[in-house]
DNA sequence: CATGAATGAGGTTTCATTCAT
DNA sequence: TATGAATGAAACCTCATTCAT
């Protein structure tokens, strides 16, 4: 009775394995300049066995940048389910994104690849809807914590909670993968740190989402938080 | 004297059917997908033709992207010019870049493309100084208007102007790309008009960044615009 | 001291299933065009089990060849032995032979691939050793016959009779083969039915081996088929 | 003017030399063993720029053969031409066939893979009516000048030249094929030598061919010549 | 300058064969 | 014995780029 899912468990073992050579390689090199060649080396397994499990570079690729996505989502779903005051979620939701891009920076890109159509375009069918649900999933976490801020009198209720979190999202995911690319370009030219840059984005951004009374709490705990990091 | 001129011209002639070509071509299938075959057939030359005046695929790709570029950045520089309200201008520079969506919306897939470091490595050096000069032009413009907005009280004067225009450009630029690829999906999904989200996420931008006083004339202008919409 | 006898029967019947399920396969594609995958399928089996009984492709196509080949000698075999005369002995062969083209045509394709020593080199020693036995059995009969005759006075003596087989046999073979493959050809082309260009060259072949004595013999024969045909 | 033709003939020129590496791998290792790598080296050439002139392995492949076999059929041609007596110009083909064998006899294998429907099915239609043309040259010449046999009272008229042609070639070629293949197994087993079978199979059909009185000048024919080979 | 041909690189695919369980 | 997975090899295919004329 347990054969079946051995294997099947197995079968999983080994595709993650794949990714995990896979992440490497790409995070190293990109998705046009890595070869499945390379991959391969990486994952100690012959080119032939990556095509028995993924159908093309592309899938790869997305599977690779999947693992990120469910890691950064699932922190971000973790924050929403234990996080009572939406105000402190969003801005939680904030440091785990700036966490990420600390510590995983090269999915940005992938994450970037992925909004291409272009790109959609050469992968399969199963794969593609597996990301959907995925960001499904992650839309549906989002615009809930906005309609719970609405209910609460936190969030502004003019602008409609999906389109809100549309543009939630994009602000940071932009600026996020502006300070991937520019972030040394903006240094020398401008003496620009787009670390802080994001930062700023954020808080515009939340701000802009805030009705005026809970602006005013978010201001006194972003007063307190530098309180708290000046005393340290 | 006249010869050299007139070679120069003939071959800056030559160039730009090349990116006319190479134009169409992009548009209709992405950078990946089209080959220097097919535009070297609509350019009714020889692929080695292509090379005699652009060193790479991706060259070529910049130079179509540039054309764009240039007529959208005119189209700001015209409006930062003319209108002397900065808020007015900020407006109009709105109403432009979606102009530019609806009527030349395939370039936004590039400039996005641009951004990428992955891209901008396969590259010659002197095309991508050629770009950095447009951006910067580019930059320098919108930093100017802001400043000019924080000296007449518009614009708030706690955040740097070169930040406020980054996160200004990055903030449009990401629902814009978004309406490209995913405007179907969201109308089908959510029912969701991401040209009506687009508008939002400007809207709230500016608001963010104006002063308070300004944020009231802001307010009034867009009820004004609205009636004359309506009585028309 | 059952036990083996039943593991060995066991055993020939699991290899003849594969041998079966190959013929199907082999006939329907060739050599080159059927894969072990769909040979695999077609018994029932995974790939690996039929490596289990068969050393390789070659090894499986040889022995499903082999099965042909010994249905055929099997004929012959019979032939020679009910039949006193020699002159009508190598009639029947003949008539043998075209039944077997008629009902199991493919097999002639077959047969040619095995003389080819491209192909001998790709067999497994066990295999080829087994397959030159059996026609060393096949030639020995044919020889034996001829020999026969040339004491009957019916074959000529001044060719040796091992030679006149090869003879025999060879130019009974490259019609048989050309039948099979070019038979919609030249009858297209040129109005040509190889199956009566087989006749007569079978017809010629025998002629050519007989002593002028048996000649006769052997036209009258024929004269007599030809009338019991007409009179039905 | 003379552009295109010098193009055209480098073009030739070109395919003639690849065609010269095929035939040198090809005659080494046989079809299935010889690979697009290997002849790519042979002729200096890069593994693209095969497949720039051969749509396929088996294209090439027949590119190849149909060398063989224009050389071949150039050589009955000339002497079907040239010996006004047809009893002369069969036992001269004969010679020429014999002396091709002696010569260049890896062509055999490949005619005999030709005939393979199997192989025909992986060639393009482009080379497959190629071959089919100069196919038909050489039967039509062999038909012609058994016609003008029979017209001479020399061949019999009591079978259909088209016939007596599949037959004459068919015997000559499957003994040819059999030489090629088991001459040393013959030769060990049962000390025959193939060659001189092939004289005998010659001869014989070539006798089933003539009329009787012919057939008495093709004898006459055959003692002077062992005369005159005795007397050297 | 313009071009046809060549080429190196690498993705994709297919398969016979082998391995680990 | 039986099998699912792995693998090496090679055909196939496409392309950006370069070369020779």
């Amino acid at each position: 009775m347990g054969i079946f899912e051995r294997k099947e468990r197995e079968r999983e073992r080994r595709k993650d394995e794949i990714v995990d050579a896979a992440r490497r390689v790409f995070f190293d090199k990109g998705l046009v300049a890595s070869t499945m060649d390379e991959i391969a080396e990486a994952a100690e397994l012959s080119k032939a066995t990556l095509y028995l499990h993924f159908p093309s570079k592309e899938d790869l690729y997305l599977a690779v940048a999947m693992g990120g996505l469910r890691s950064l989502h699932g922190r971000f779903q973790e924050i929403i389910e234990q996080e009572p005051s939406v105000v402190r979620a969003l801005h939680r939701m904030k440091d785990a994104y700036m966490e990420f891009f600390r510590t995983q920076r090269q999915y940005v890109q992938m994450f970037s690849f992925l909004q291409m159509s272009q790109f959609h375009k050469q992968v399969s069918d199963q794969m593609r809807s597996a990301c959907d649900t995925e960001n499904d999933k992650h839309w549906e976490a989002i615009i809930n914590l906005l309609r719970r801020g609405v209910e609460q009198k936190i969030i502004r209720d003019d602008i409609d909670p999906t389109e809100m979190a549309i543009v939630l999202w994009s602000n940071a995911s932009s600026l996020m993968l502006r300070a991937d690319n520019e972030h040394d370009m903006w240094k020398r030219r401008r003496n620009i740190d787009l670390r802080k840059t994001m930062e700023t984005s954020f808080r515009m951004t939340i701000d802009a989402l805030l009705t005026p009374a809970a602006r005013l709490e978010y201001q006194a705990m972003l007063l307190a938080e530098r309180a708290i990091v000046h005393s340290t």
